[in-house]
RNA sequence: CGGGAUGUAGCGCAGUUGGUAGCGCGCCUGGUUUGGGACCAGGAUGUCGCAGGUUCAAAUCCUGUCAUUCCGACCA
């Protein structure tokens, strides 16, 4: 045994002392990011940015299913550009970066560095939509956005962030709308699916809605310890886009129309969701599905005659069918054990002399860590069915996370109180006026309308907050 | 943007009343090890965040600034 054993560890905060503290742990110890020289802006470092194109190999190849075609637009928005839309300009101008001096010179315009990217679409879209034949146009861009945060934490906020943004256009309404849902619906498999984290879904409040939209649609994951977030947006625009940029088509009876449209986007945020849905005091745990590496192979005792031989077969093996690393690097077996687990690999194989002998190997849950030794005729199978489970258990825990955090109120005293005493979300009636909406947020200190979900429970007739009746069913919480 | 804390080797830290920088881990070399963070021996690594100022002399004192972090406010 070490002498210093305490001090060769590196150490992560245990979630229940400080779940802030462990996230910027983990995050660090686990390689995702490295910070930068400028506020908020971090370094995707490779195994972080390897599970970025995983989700990004994910979600294309949803969006190309239904058709989206990606495209690429410029970065700079020239200022004129942006403010051709009230609503929306008035959402943005205030955590925008400016560039003022090109080669030196004073630009005779200011340009934007884009927060997002629904002006530049507009901009062309007027130019190559003429007729209801170049409906619908569905386009979507895998880029870079910038907006000034004042309060940074790496994927959760930063400064400068990776997304897509689809962006739609529709000959009606109807279709557009439908596209608003496909999107959200999408994004709600995907969570499921690929990131093993289930979450609500729904409507945001005119308040929460996004700038420039006639609605929003949200998906709201809930983090470990009760805190909602935003993992996903679909907008609904209307035609007040294509109006303000004069975006006209020549309709079926020859007469010129508005398109209507949509935007929707997922972001780099979503590794953070991932971290805080299913993360633990060992580091990451990685869904199957994004995972870089889905199973490490760890010979034991692998300076004994015959065991790299058979680490490497195995991993040829399975390399068909997975992502596989081998380690045969001179550190110790346990270090290893602990490094894999930080990095939340969702499987371990350990291979010794010993299995040899046997015709097996020992597969290691990172979610359970159970041992469960397997026969190496069938392998591939035993490995597809493990990753399986582990993807399952990270779903099923996260489901039994949300439901023991999830409260209901149906007065205003019940709702101060879960909101001071638990960490999770609230089930409550709501009237329909922002005035109750920033009452309760200020009352709180913090605790907002996350949606109203599409399937809505009858808690009571009357708004938690203001007594008067009721329209809706909101979900309530604290975000991040 | 307000309040607090921090910034010294890759990481974690020490550095006293100012005197020109050290420890542990990691890293490199060689050897022994290997089923839960191994051991021995030898070795390399610093614009003390950055910019000014005070001083014979600054990691240390002063001013400013940048970044990180926590708490608020703000926030698709």
């Amino acid at each position: 045994m070490a002498k210093n054993n305490e001090k060769m560890v590196e150490q992560i905060t245990s979630m229940e002392v400080d779940f802030a503290q462990w996230y910027t742990d983990v995050v660090k110890k686990a390689e995702l990011v490295d910070y930068s020289g400028v506020k908020g802006c971090m370094v995707i470092r490779p195994y972080g940015y390897a599970i970025w194109e995983n989700i990004q190999k994910d979600l294309d190849r949803r969006f190309k299913e239904l058709g989206h075609e990606n495209v690429y637009m410029p970065m700079f928005i020239p200022e004129s550009l942006l403010q051709k839309e009230k609503d929306h300009v008035e959402g943005f101008a205030p955590e925008c970066a400016i560039v003022t001096i090109g080669g030196g010179n004073t630009l005779s315009e200011r340009l934007i560095v884009r927060p997002t990217s629904e002006t530049l679409f507009c901009e062309h879209y007027r130019n190559i939509i003429q007729s209801y034949r170049d409906l619908p146009k569905l386009y979507n861009q895998w880029c870079n956005v910038v907006r000034w945060e004042k309060t940074t934490r790496p994927f959760l906020r930063t400064s400068e962030f990776l997304w897509q943004e689809g962006h739609t256009m529709h000959e009606t309404e109807e279709e557009a709308r439908e596209e608003t849902q496909r999107m959200l619906k999408v994004y709600e498999d995907f969570y499921a699916e690929a990131l093993a984290i289930p979450a609500y879904t729904g409507k945001k409040t005119e308040k929460e809605k996004f700038a420039g939209a006639e609605e929003t649609y949200t998906i709201e994951p809930m983090m470990h310890n009760g805190v909602a977030l935003q993992g996903g947006t679909s907008h609904y625009f209307g035609d007040g886009f294509a109006r303000a940029f004069d975006i006209t088509y020549t309709a079926r009876d020859n007469t010129q129309k508005y398109p209507h449209q949509t935007s929707w986007g997922v972001s780099t945020r979503s590794i953070g969701a991932i971290i805080m849905t299913h993360g633990d005091d060992n580091g990451l745990i990685l869904p199957p599905a994004v995972a870089p590496i889905q199973v490490v192979i760890i010979p034991v005792a692998q300076h004994k005659e015959g065991v790299l031989e058979k680490a490497n077969e195995l991993k040829n093996e399975l390399a068909k069918s997975f992502r596989v690393k081998l380690d045969d690097s001179d550190n110790s077996t346990g270090w290893k054990f602990s490094q894999y687990e930080m990095k939340g690999v969702p499987l371990r194989l350990e291979i010794g002399p010993r299995d040899i002998e046997n015709n097996s190997c020992v597969l290691v849950s990172r979610v359970t860590r159970e041992k469960t030794f397997v026969s190496l005729d069938n392998l591939t199978e035993a490995v597809k069915e493990a990753l399986k489970q582990v993807h399952d258990e990270l779903y099923n825990r996260a489901l039994e996370n949300r439901k023991n955090r999830t409260y209901t109120a149906t007065s205003h005293e019940e709702f101060l109180q879960i909101a001071k005493e638990k960490s999770g979300y609230i089930k409550a009636m709501w009237c329909g006026e922002t005035a109750c909406e920033e009452q309760l947020k200020d009352e709180t200190g913090g605790v907002k309308s996350r949606c109203i979900p599409f399937v809505e429970d009858h808690l009571s007739d009357v708004c938690v907050c203001c007594g008067k009746p009721a329209k809706h069913m909101v979900i309530w919480g604290r975000q991040y």
